[in-house]
RNA sequence: GGGCCUCUAGCUCAAUGGCAGAGCAGCGGACUUUUAAUCCGCGGGUUGUGGGUUCGAGCCCCACGGGGCCCA
């Protein structure tokens, strides 16, 4: 690490290393340098290994939730705190602290309580954002402020950058490139980690209670699988290969499934090697689960209990209220279209799998939906119901029966010829899960990876590639299942309203 | 990939093509009950980077970089 601060090869000028010649750096910075030296040259260190605290800030609040003013306890207690708010007089300071979940509470030091030579070094060493520790009784201020009027004070941690004003919030691109920076200073940041946490033992409560099993399986891979993406790829030293970063977990979570580890789930990170906007990050965490004898149906009811499970756990309700200020309803059941059902009323004319691609072109081309060489009828199709239905999609909704075609690891329908047993879940126009009856015949799947192979011959970079070990994995027998995946971080964004960025705690961005 | 907007002090933001400013923060001083303390005084800038136009550019033009929004 470079704690001593070696400088990098070109710093920009807000950035530069505090280790770095002294000439460069905003007055600040370079006071609190000069503070820092100078506590060392006394024998005061400014980061100690330790302080002497007795309670933490919740404690003492929830001790004391009713002193009068003027009131004084014989609670004598240690207290640490980042010093978020100064208030200097003569021979009597305030000072706010803060703790790491943004609980505050006041300190006072006297000249009475302190002596002259403790709170002239307080007023000359203590810098916003500093890391401090008081000593002393708790009591309530004149003004019926709790406070801890102090009897001896250290520093706990020098602070060499000033704060952000607290007033304002950081800019966008501040928030997001020194996340640690939102979190000392906006509550509401802190609250999105807490709401993330809940969010998860939620998830993974529901997954226990019903008799699933959690595994990892690996995220470098071989081969990629699982979905349709554009990979990241590396590369092994040792063994001269190269290896991608999975897309998806779902041919190994199968392979499980084939084991015998019949309800299995996972919540790990997937790589998408595509852009990044309001709803899409390079790396995005996801839910997959799959159940032995289950199919569409009953990973659809699983899917809407876990998102309201996690509703109820981190709201109280399966209303929530969104960021924005409005309400989105999760509660009872949910709505259930099919694909091509909804496609033919919006387009008002009967499509279905059978409908020619000529037919489907000319939709394409009334509505400017542009036809890649690579589509199908199938995925053309799909490409309507996208531009035509999905924006009306507002309450959750399951869109059942996909085009086989777009669908290679889903088994065909049961009675209805062309179409697939696979719903996507879609929330607020968003597509939140998705939910297959699984293809478990190991001939069919091999000709649909071959389908797929022709298809990245023809330029699809997403195309899926051909796995012969999963396939021998399917050839001992996988007993039908149903399977489902959700977007961990698109959950999130669901049932708070926040964007993936706010949602995601350090969002990838470009270097500086 | 395309279009539009944006980048100024540590932070949040101002500034008709004509002396680069405010609030908070900082430095010096006053103050024993403050609550974003107050009062007096003082510093702090390669206006994202590089070119160009102009007597004169933070502002206009071009290129590049960062960020945002919309579209594909």
């Amino acid at each position: 690490m470079t704690e001593t601060g070696e400088a990098s090869e070109n710093p920009s000028p807000r950035q530069v290393p505090l280790g770095a010649d002294g000439e460069d750096l905003p007055e600040q910075v370079r006071v609190r340098r000069a503070k820092r030296e100078r506590l060392l040259a006394e024998g005061r260190h400014p980061y100690p290994v330790t302080v002497a605290r007795t309670t933490t800030l919740a404690e003492i609040r929830a001790a004391h939730p009713d002193l009068s003013p003027g009131d004084e306890t014989d609670d004598v207690v240690g207290v640490a705190g980042r010093v978020v708010f100064q208030r200097n007089a003569g021979k009597l300071c305030f000072a706010t602290i803060q703790e790491g979940d943004g609980i505050r509470l006041q300190v006072m030091l006297s000249l009475a309580g302190v002596g002259e030579e403790q709170l002239a070094a307080w007023k000359a060493d203590v810098d916003l954002g500093d890391h401090v520790f008081v000593h002393g009784r708790v009591i309530a201020s004149k003004r019926g402020e709790l406070s801890v009027m102090a009897d001896s004070w250290q520093i706990a941690a020098k602070a060499l950058r000033p704060l952000p004003v607290l007033h304002k919030e950081l800019s966008e691109e501040g928030r997001v490139r020194q996340r640690y920076v939102d979190l000392i200073v906006r509550p509401a940041a802190r609250d999105v980690v807490r709401t993330r946490a809940g969010v998860v033992r939620s998830l993974r409560d529901s997954f226990h209670d019903r008799g699933f099993t959690e595994v990892e399986t690996p995220m470098l891979q071989v081969l990629h699988g699982g979905a349709a993406a554009r990979p990241f790829r590396t590369h092994m030293h040792a063994f001269d290969i190269d290896l991608y970063l999975r897309i998806a977990p779902e041919l190994y979570l199968k392979r499980c499934v084939v084991g015998g580890i019949e309800k299995v789930f996972e919540i790990n990170r997937n790589f998408r090697n595509e852009g990044a906007d309001s709803t899409h990050s390079p790396e995005f965490a996801m839910i997959e689960a799959y159940e032995a004898y289950g199919s569409y149906d009953t990973v659809a009811v699983l899917t809407r209990e876990l998102v309201q499970s996690a509703a109820l756990a981190v709201h109280g309700d399966t209303v929530v209220a969104l960021s924005d200020g409005t309400e989105y309803d999760f509660g009872g059941t949910w709505e259930e279209i099919t694909l091509y059902g909804a496609l033919s009323r919006a387009i008002g004319e009967e499509i279905g799998p059978g409908t020619s691609m000529e037919r489907l072109s000319e939709f394409a081309g009334g509505l400017g939906v542009e036809v890649l060489p690579h589509y199908g009828p199938g995925k053309l199709a799909e490409e309507l119901f996208e531009h035509l239905v999905v924006p009306t999609l507002f309450a959750p909704t399951f869109v059942r029966d996909y085009p086989e075609e777009t669908s290679p690891l889903t088994r065909s329908h049961r009675s209805i010829p062309g179409v697939a047993e696979k719903w996507d879940l879609y929330v607020r126009s968003f597509e939140l899960a998705t939910g297959y009856s699984e293809l478990v015949d190991p001939v069919v799947q091999r000709e649909r990876f071959v389908a797929q192979s022709l298809l990245a011959a023809k330029g699809d970079i997403e195309a899926m590639r051909l796995d012969e070990d999963f396939l021998r994995a399917m050839e001992y027998g996988m007993p039908p299942s149903g399977g489902m995946g959700m977007g961990l971080d698109r959950l999130l964004m669901a049932i708070t309203g926040l964007g993936i960025r706010e949602t995601i705690l350090f969002p990838l961005v470009k270097p500086e």
